[in-house]
DNA sequence: CCTGTGACATAAG
DNA sequence: CCTTATGCCACAG
C-alpha cells in the first residue's frame, strides 16, 4: 500500500482492523510495526478515538500481559471481555488465556 | 513553541 | 506478586 503516512492514529486504526478475529495484539507490537515501538501509549490513546468507530476491533488490542487494561473505556465493565469471548478468546479476570496461542503480531503476521 | 496527556513498557525495590 | 518511578512519543490546544 503506497499510502501516505497518515497520522499515527490512522495507521493504528488500519492495523487494528487487520487483526484477525479470535486473535489479540499488544499496543507495543502495533506501535513497533508502525515504526514507533515506544509510542505504545499513543496506540491506546488512538484506540480511544476509534471507539467511536464500529469497524475498529479495539477489544482485540491489549497490553503486553494480555490484560484487558482498556476495558474500562468500553461501554460496560465486561463489554470488552464479552466481545473477545464472542470471538473465541478465553478471558478470565480481565486477562487473556492461552495468550501465546492467539497472539498476533503485525510485524510477523503482516511481514 | 510549550504543555498536557495517555487503553504502555520496562526497571527497580 | 505488588507498587512506584521513569521514559517514551505523537498529537491536541
Amino acid at each position: 500500500m503506497s499510502k501516505k503516512e497518515a497520522s499515527f492514529f490512522e495507521d493504528a486504526k488500519s492495523v487494528a482492523k487487520l487483526i484477525p478475529k479470535g486473535r489479540v495484539c499488544s499496543y507495543g507490537a502495533i506501535a513497533k510495526y508502525l515504526g514507533a515501538a515506544r509510542s505504545a501509549r499513543m496506540v491506546g490513546w488512538a484506540m480511544n478515538s476509534f471507539l467511536a468507530e464500529e469497524n475498529i476491533p479495539a477489544h482485540r488490542v491489549v497490553n503486553r500481559k494480555g490484560l484487558l487494561t482498556g476495558k474500562k473505556h468500553f461501554e460496560g465493565e465486561n463489554k470488552m471481555e464479552q466481545l473477545l469471548a464472542s470471538e473465541g478468546v478465553e478471558v478470565i479476570d480481565n486477562q487473556i488465556q492461552n495468550l501465546e496461542e492467539i497472539w498476533w503480531d503485525p510485524s510477523i503476521e503482516l511481514l
